[in-house]
DNA sequence: TATGAATTATTCATTGACGAAATCATCGGC
DNA sequence: GCCGATGATTTCGTCAATGAATAATTCATA
């Protein structure tokens, strides 16, 4: 498939002899024998799905973490919460103007310091976050229908191996902060 | 860490016996234990860190897949390709336009149908695809430092289970089109 | 305690991407 | 030759992201 791409094109200095060998694997079998295509092609698939999921809701992935992160942290302020996540503060207002204006979570004056806004879950809040993470665990479960226990440990583990090489802070998820 | 949010908040209907197993799963380990957040992150860094990668060959991750996409169907229609790849026709004029501004590819009006534009990469397009291609294959090369070659078909052969649940076309990036 | 620098939240203007619909040229059937 | 269909392009409205300015407050320190 792509090895008219190559074989037409290789420019006259020839490559080393490892360098070749890893050119014809994906050559000879395409993106999809490819870890970074098929893991970048599937992880947005599965953010897709889970917006998706997450519609009916009212919620977007983006705001679902954040009520996440809100609800294990508890009154810390928007900054930090930010500063978390990697949402930059201008951005920060405007989501949480939307899950404010929802009734999901309120912005209260820390009477210490009063430029900050400790944002706190409201009951409401806290019931749809819960309706959502059962949403994400049911995902969780229909993507990996296909994989026993043991296989699903071990695509996490491998997944984590590959993930070391892009130096990601673990829990937060890499693309909220764009 | 995830705990408080459960734990405080799971309604009185007590879940079902699975749906309280899975729960707790990710309860205890945190979004690093979920296939699904795990997999979107790490596609979404990879496809990241490949736009860096790229961007001193002047190109973005998907023009690079429309211009390998032309290569293997060298004088296709824009519109043909653009359903391949699932990009609108008004988007495909922009890239297209932009491709082609760089000297990357051509269009050649079809003698038997004057509507069509045929697409076709140039001498400096095939150069400027190998080059890009070599720096995929080393991506490719570092992302999987940390796996053996059998550890990678694995990883592989699991991803390619969890894409099935997703019905994914084969060799077309998900992201591609949006 | 007064002053100025730093911090937090917010607003505003700009930019750019995206999609939908209108437009233009051309083809094929009748 | 006419008309609907098709491919390519243009135009335009919408929306999100970005970064710079603004306002309120705190903190350091003289």
């Amino acid at each position: 498939m792509i090895v008219r791409v190559m074989s037409t094109s290789v420019p006259t200095p020839e490559p080393s002899e490892s360098h070749r060998k890893a050119t014809q694997t994906l050559e000879s079998t395409g993106p999809a024998h490819s870890v970074g295509f098929t893991v970048s092609t599937i992880g947005h698939a599965v953010a897709a799905r889970f917006g998706e999921i997450l519609a009916p809701l009212g919620l977007e992935p983006r705001e679902f973490a954040l009520l996440r992160t809100v609800a294990v942290t508890e009154g810390q302020s928007q900054h930090a919460i930010g500063e978390r996540l990697r949402i930059p503060p201008s951005r920060m207002v405007a989501f949480v103007d939307a899950l404010e204006a929802h009734g999901l979570l309120e912005r209260r004056h820390d009477p210490s310091d009063r430029r900050t806004r400790a944002l706190h879950l409201t009951e409401g809040g806290r019931e749809l976050l819960d309706r959502a993470f059962a949403e994400a665990v049911a995902h969780e479960r229909d993507l990996c229908a296909e994989l026993s226990a043991e296989e699903r440990e071990q695509l996490l583990e491998l997944l984590q191996r590959v993930a070391s090489r892009l130096g990601l802070p673990p829990g937060v998820h890499s693309a909220i902060g764009q």
